[in-house]
DNA sequence: TGCGATTAAATCGTGTGCGATTAAATTTCT
DNA sequence: AGAAATTTAATCGCACACGATTTAATCGCA
């Protein structure tokens, strides 16, 4: 690390911190999309791994990880609560017995209709143009990047 | 909800989400962060609850979860941590005892300056001008409103 | 004054996240 | 082929996060 930060050293205010800008802006993400989320009996979470596999059927724990950035001490216990709700099934690899992959049921193929509707109300409460977002979502994914990749050093 | 978004019914790509970006760059902000609190052992809720401190000493628990948007579900087993490690101190207002005043103690103050390494440390590593952080976190926090504010409909 | 309403924390239960470890299957390398 | 290294999930423990409820103190109003 260089010594860029030490010329200035007058105490950081809590709103001028982008991780407190992230950290607010994940939370209200969250409170948000939970009654509506609520509605389908799902969490955020458990409605991001749905979206995946919309996007990809049965896709293994770890591809599932990957794309979520979540390992399977995370995963295993939501995907057996979607299991038990019948949304998933969870099976081992024919292939390779170490692998469990993840499909969709008929009732968790169902959901992708309904969820339409929630990130469509979100859209509408943040009241951004749709270029402004991808803006902000390429801004962010930059940022994700660059931590990501500098936290090995 | 309105039916706003009834026209446009392609299935959404996962990483168009705004949602999603955020939860990505909140989770690599936390496992950027983790390893540098850790070695002064904070987690990063605690950091941020310093942090407020450090800028507004003798907060009751009110006033930090409006700032950091977390209820006293949250907070009292978390300032509970902090004053066990001597690093804050809980005490019931005189004037009003159902408040309980959080202030800095001796040690908590200290880990002031040993704490804007790990904030330098993310500006390095995220490599963006001061100019492109401030823009950045104006929208997320034009985000974060507008999310807050859309949620009593 | 006193009693109901309000407010502020704390408590409880569930569901993530994640570091560390474990268990089982597969690959690698002699 | 067979032991060691690697890979993949699962398990465990701890710390948030939050909806719902509880408890205690204060306020408001007749």
């Amino acid at each position: 690390m260089t010594d860029s930060h030490s010329e200035k050293h007058q105490p950081p205010h809590l709103d001028d911190f982008l991780c407190f800008a992230l950290y607010k802006a994940h939370h209200a993400m969250n409170r948000f999309y939970k009654p509506l989320l609520g509605e389908l009996g799902l969490t955020y979470p458990q409605y991001l791994v749905l979206v995946a596999l919309w996007e990809q059927d049965d896709q293994s724990v770890g591809q599932l990880g990957e794309l979520l950035h979540l390992e399977s001490n995370t995963l295993t216990p939501l995907l057996k609560r979607l299991e038990g709700a019948g949304l998933v099934r969870r099976r081992r690899a024919a292939n390779d017995e170490r692998q469990v992959q993840v499909s969709l049921m008929p009732e968790g193929r169902e959901l992708k209709q309904k969820s339409w509707d929630v990130a469509a109300c979100l859209f509408e409460t943040i009241g951004m143009s749709r270029e402004d977002i991808g803006t902000l979502v390429e801004d962010l994914n930059g940022v994700t990047g660059a931590v990501v990749a500098g936290r090995g050093r």
